[in-house]
DNA sequence: TTGGAAATTAAACACTGTTCAGTTAAATTT
DNA sequence: AAATTTAACTGAACAGTGTTTAATTTCCAA
């Protein structure tokens, strides 16, 4: 089985290339900019091999798109530590900022573009999922702070909605650049300033 | 001069066509899907005409863009009978996100896309102004607000910033359709109810 | 009627995602 | 070892994109 095993070692790699091509590619220029050209030429193949390893340019949005959710919930794993749930759910919105703002191209790719996102869709993708996903733990996060007596008289997916586009709304101005005029004059501390400034209601509920 | 005033017209009369077809096609199949062929076909002229109109495709873009403005404007307008800034604050909520829902090709354009924005920099655009601009009139409403002694400790661009932040992320995530995932359930009222759960939030503010 | 300016077109350029008939190389069978 | 099958890979083509430009048509003024 030794070949057999090594063309399928193969054809990971090349997969793995495509993927680090296109995710260093996409991080360049954005993804609508990156063509399977510029993929190709970057691993010295011809554009058609990348349709034997991914049905379309969606199947790459695809894997980079997961990608992203995984390395989203590998940084909020540490936050497992923080015992008091109000205090673990303002951790997790600087933590979804920080890594918005410092991967705006993924979070780009994962909250904000548009695309034939079938698998968006899919609910059974895990970073939905209540142990696993990132939104689960936002959401259960929120339950405990329920459960401790705040957010009175909210329903608990409402409030996770709101507070997560609460969050969303602002990195995404942030990354599409609508913030500078609202206030031209300080625009690098608006996202945290707003966040504190949301903190600083969320700690009255 | 009537036959300059009529080259005049006719050149309006053409730009305006180039506008319509362009609105027509993008609300059928959105921005990066409406060519400039496509445009040129409706109009039943080539497509090398639409560059002695509009400098590229996103002058166009430009141009629908500042359209999309001065109607979110003139919904807004009618909010200045509301004496009591309290309650128009929240009537602004509720037609900024009927305007976003209702249009979303525009608000997409306006709020969401991606482009070489230039324009959308230009703090000279007078949607921002004080005065006239949608956003002026948020500004200004959320000044009254504090003057009330609502968002007490808050600090006047902060929680603009944020509210607009809220609602934008909320019909931002419906537009893109990541609204699904979170609450497969109920995902038409999803809005309406994260948008409720934020008024009673501001009520106690 | 003719000359020139303005409006409009057609063709071209360099791209895009995607497909597919071929070539090439490697593995299996005879 | 030779022949055959299988898989990987290529390169050209297709239909589309935004944009530019040389040529053409249209139209008005002298």
């Amino acid at each position: 089985m030794t070949i057999a095993d090594r063309k399928v070692r193969e054809k990971e790699e090349l997969t793995q290339q495509i993927l680090a091509a296109a995710r260093s590619l996409f991080l360049e220029k954005g993804f609508e900019k990156t063509s399977i050209r510029n993929i190709a030429d970057r691993i010295d193949y011809s554009p058609g091999i990348i349709y034997h390893y991914f049905k379309d340019k969606n199947e790459i949005f695809h894997a980079l798109h997961t990608e992203g959710f995984s390395e989203l919930r590998k940084k909020m794993e540490v936050l497992a530590v923080v015992e008091n749930p109000m205090e673990r759910l303002k951790a997790m919105g600087k933590i979804y900022i920080q890594f918005a703002l410092k991967n705006s191209d993924i979070y780009d790719l994962m909250f904000i573009i548009e695309a034939p996102i079938d698998h968006v869709k899919d609910s059974s993708d895990p970073c939905w999922n209540e142990g696993s996903g990132a939104f689960g733990a936002l959401r259960s996060t929120i339950k405990s702070c329920m459960d401790q007596g705040h957010f009175e008289g909210h329903h608990l997916e409402h409030i996770t909605f709101m507070i997560w586009a609460t969050v969303h709304g602002m990195v995404s101005l942030q990354i599409r650049k609508r913030t500078d005029i609202i206030t031209p004059e300080e625009v690098d501390g608006i996202v945290d300033n707003g966040f504190k400034a949301f903190l600083k209601i969320l700690d009255k509920l």
